[in-house]
DNA sequence: GCCGTTTTCGGCCCGACTGTTTTCAGTCG
C-alpha cells in the first residue's frame, strides 16, 4: 500500500468514527495522521524498513497507529475499517457532502427517516417530512433543498487558482472603494496559493462592519446572501463561488488575517504552541491564558462581550508578524502554512527563502503557430522581451502530435533557421535583449523511443520530452518510457511529468520515485508546468525531487503570448513545495544554465 | 489516539452564525 492509500484509510476511519459520534480527539488523531502521511515524501514502507528509524518517530503516530500502519502494509486491510463499514451505510458520505449537513444531522436523517440516497433526501424535503424531525425545521429543510440543487450543478467544482485570483482582485478593488474600508485583503486557500480554491475569503479592516457588508451586497456581481451576522457575511459571487467577508477592527487585523488565511491545521498547531506558552490566539489577537478563562469563555459564548473583554489585554494582533513573534516564531509565508513541518522549521530558523517571480530569468517551454500556438515566433519573442525574460526556448510539438501539426525534422530545422536569423538580428545592435533557444517538445512514443531521431535532437539547445499518447498503459510501461527518455543524453527535461489535468483528468500511472531517482542520476531536469490546469509536478513530487537533488524548471507551456503570464502559478506551486531560487534552473543566467545541462 | 522543560493522566484551537431552542448543538473554517 502506498502512503496515499494508507492516508485515505485513516481519513475514512475518521469519517466513520465521527459519524458514530466517537471521541472527537480520537477522530482528530486519525485525521492528523492521514494528513501527515499524505504529505510525506518518503514511503511508510521505507521508514518501517530503515534500521535506525521507527514509525512512531513520525509526528502524530503513536504505538497504536504504527501497528495499524504495519497491518495495512502487510495485509492491505484494516479490520477496524471493515468493522465500521459493516455498521454504517455508504450513503452517509454522499449526504455529508451537502453543505450544512454534518455527521450528527445525517445520522438523524438516516435513523429517523430511513434516507438511503440523495434523491430520497430531496424527496423527503419536498414532502415536508424533514421539518418534523427534532431540531430540524422549515428553514433547515429549505436550506437542504437549495444545497442539494447547488451540489448537483456541474459548475460546483473548485475554481482553479487563476480563476479565483481574477475574482479576488475584482472584489478587492470594489471593497477598497468603500469609504469605511481601511484595508482589504484576500485570505484563505487563495492566499496560500493552493491549486484550487473552494471559496473566497476577504478580510476588511473597518470600524463600521455594517457599512462594509452593505457595500459588498451592493456589488453588481453579488448574488444571494447566504448568511449575515454582525461582523461576517457570506454571499454568492461570480460563477456561483461563495465569498466570505469578515470585518475586524484595526488592532486585530493581523491576527484576523493570520486566522483567516489558515490552513486549519496550521492554525491548530500554532494555537497549540500558544497554549504551551500560556497564551491563547484567536482572530482578535494573542492573549495571556488566564486560569479558568476557558470556563468563562464558554459561559459568554455567542455574546460579543467575549472578544471585547479579552481584547483589552491583547499582547499582539495588529500585524501577522506580531502574532508569530508572540509565540517565538518568525513570520511564515502563507504558501507553506499547511500544518506540515513549517512551525518546526520556523522555530529552528530554518525556513526556506522561497523562490519568487522576480528570480525567474527564462521560460523553457512554449509553442508558436508552427504547431498549436496562437502567436508567431516573432510575437512570442516580443512578448517575452516585454516580460523581462533574458532567454526563452521555443519548443513546438514533435511530429507524433499530428493533431497539432507536429514538426518533422525538415520543418523543425526550418524553424531553427528562423531562430538563428532572429538571434542574429537581435544581436546586431550590441547586447541582445533576449536569447532564443532552439528547442522542441518531443513525444515519448507508446512503443518507447522519441518521435524525432537523436541526430536531430543533438542540434537542439533544449529538448523537452513529454508523454501525450498511451496514457492508459500500465504503470511499469509508462515508467519505462519516461526513464528511457531520461537516460537519453539529448533530453534536457521531462515536461508535465504525470500528465494530470486538475478537475479533468487524473495523472497516468507512473512510479515517480523511480523517475525522480533516474532524473537525479542522469542530471535530467524535471518540469513544474505552470499551466493552471496542470501544475505538474505536484507539490509532494516537487518536494521529493528537491530532496533527491533533482533540479527543477518552472515553465509556462504557453500557447499564446498571454500564456506566458501563468509563470506566477508555477511559482506558487514551487513555493508550496518549499523550493528556493537555487532549486530552480531557470533562475540562472543562460551561461549558468548551460553549465547545468548534462 | 497522541503527547509531555509543569504532566505517563488529563488535557487536546477557537469563535461566528444559524436554527431551534427557552440555553445551546451543530456546522463551518
Amino acid at each position: 500500500m502506498t502512503n496515499s492509500d494508507i492516508s485515505s484509510v485513516f481519513d475514512h476511519v475518521a469519517d466513520l468514527l465521527e459519524y458514530q459520534g466517537g471521541n472527537v480527539f480520537r477522530v482528530r488523531a486519525y485525521r492528523n495522521a492521514a494528513h501527515t502521511i499524505s504529505r510525506m515524501v518518503e514511503s511508510l514502507a521505507s521508514v518501517r524498513a530503515a534500521p535506525d528509524r521507527k514509525l512512531t518517530d513520525i509526528d502524530g503516530i503513536g504505538a497504536d497507529l504504527a501497528g495499524k500502519i504495519e497491518t495495512l502494509l502487510d495485509t492491505g486491510r484494516l479490520p477496524l475499517l471493515d468493522d465500521l463499514k459493516a455498521k454504517i451505510p455508504a450513503v452517509v458520505f454522499e449526504l455529508m457532502r451537502v453543505p450544512g449537513l454534518g455527521p450528527k444531522k445525517v445520522k438523524v436523517l438516516v435513523d429517523e427517516l430511513r434516507i438511503d440516497s440523495l434523491d430520497a433526501l430531496e424527496q423527503a424535503c419536498r414532502d415536508g417530512r424533514v421539518r418534523d424531525v427534532k431540531r430540524f425545521g422549515a428553514k433547515t429543510e429549505a436550506a437542504i433543498l437549495d444545497n442539494i440543487a447547488f451540489a448537483k450543478s456541474p459548475e460546483h467544482d473548485r475554481l482553479l487558482w487563476e480563476e479565483a485570483d481574477e475574482i479576488v482582485q475584482t472584489v478587492l478593488a470594489w471593497m477598497r472603494r468603500c469609504a469605511a474600508v481601511r484595508q482589504a485583503e484576500g485570505a484563505g486557500s487563495w492566499r496560500r496559493g493552493r491549486e484550487t480554491v473552494g471559496d473566497i475569503d476577504i478580510l476588511v479592516d473597518s470600524d463600521d462592519a455594517a457599512a462594509v457588508m452593505d457595500h459588498l451586497q451592493a456589488w453588481k456581481e453579488c448574488g444571494d446572501v447566504l448568511l449575515r451576522g454582525d461582523t461576517k457575511t457570506s454571499v454568492r459571487g461570480p460563477r456561483g463561488v461563495q465569498i466570505d467577508l469578515r470585518v475586524v477592527e484595526h488592532d486585530s487585523f493581523g491576527a484576523a488575517w493570520q486566522y483567516f488565511t489558515g490552513s486549519k491545521d496550521h492554525n491548530v498547531r500554532l494555537r497549540s504552541r500558544a497554549r504551551d506558552r500560556k497564551l491563547t490566539i484567536n482572530e482578535y489577537g494573542v492573549f495571556p491564558l488566564v486560569l479558568g478563562a476557558d470556563a468563562d469563555a464558554k459561559r459568554v459564548r455567542g455574546k460579543k462581550s467575549a472578544s471585547r473583554l479579552s481584547q483589552a489585554a491583547a499582547i499582539a494582533g495588529r500585524t501577522e508578524q506580531d502574532v508569530y513573534q508572540a509565540v517565538g516564531l518568525p513570520w511564515i509565508p502563507p504558501e507553506i502554512r499547511e500544518g506540515g513541518d513549517e512551525i518546526a522549521l520556523a522555530e529552528r530558523d530554518e525556513l526556506p527563502t522561497l523562490v519568487s517571480l522576480d528570480d525567474i530569468r527564462g521560460d523553457l517551454h512554449m509553442h508558436t503557430t508552427a504547431t498549436d500556438g496562437e502567436a508567431t515566433l516573432g510575437e512570442m519573442v516580443r512578448a517575452a522581451i516585454e516580460r523581462g525574460l533574458a532567454y526563452i526556448a521555443v519548443t513546438d510539438h514533435g511530429q507524433r502530435v499530428t493533431m497539432a501539426h507536429g514538426l518533422d525534422a525538415k520543418r523543425l530545422r526550418k524553424q531553427w533557421g528562423e531562430i538563428d536569423r532572429l538571434n542574429d538580428s537581435l544581436a546586431e545592435e550590441g547586447r541582445p535583449p533576449i536569447v532564443v533557444l532552439k528547442g522542441i517538445e518531443v513525444d515519448m512514443l507508446e512503443k518507447g523511443g522519441l518521435d524525432l531521431p537523436d541526430d536531430v535532437l543533438e542540434e537542439a539547445d533544449w529538448v523537452v520530452a513529454s508523454l501525450h499518447y498511451g496514457q492508459n498503459q500500465p504503470r511499469d510501461r509508462i515508467t519505462k518510457r519516461i526513464i528511457e527518455a531520461i537516460e537519453n543524453s539529448c533530453v534536457s527535461v521531462i515536461g508535465h511529468p504525470t500528465g494530470r489535468l486538475i478537475n479533468r483528468r487524473p495523472a497516468y500511472e507512473v512510479d515517480m520515485e523511480a523517475v525522480i531517482e533516474a532524473a537525479a542520476k542522469t542530471g535530467t531536469f524535471l518540469e513544474i508546468n505552470a499551466n493552471p490546469w496542470r501544475l505538474d509536478l505536484n507539490v509532494p513530487h516537487a518536494a521529493a525531487a528537491k530532496k533527491a537533488g533533482v533540479k527543477l524548471v518552472i515553465s509556462t507551456d504557453a500557447h499564446s503570448t498571454r500564456g506566458l503570464d501563468v509563470m506566477r502559478c508555477g511559482i506558487l506551486q514551487a513555493r508550496r513545495a518549499g523550493l528556493e531560487k537555487e532549486d530552480i534552473a531557470n533562475t540562472r543566467s543562460l551561461a549558468q544554465l548551460k553549465k547545468l545541462l548534462k
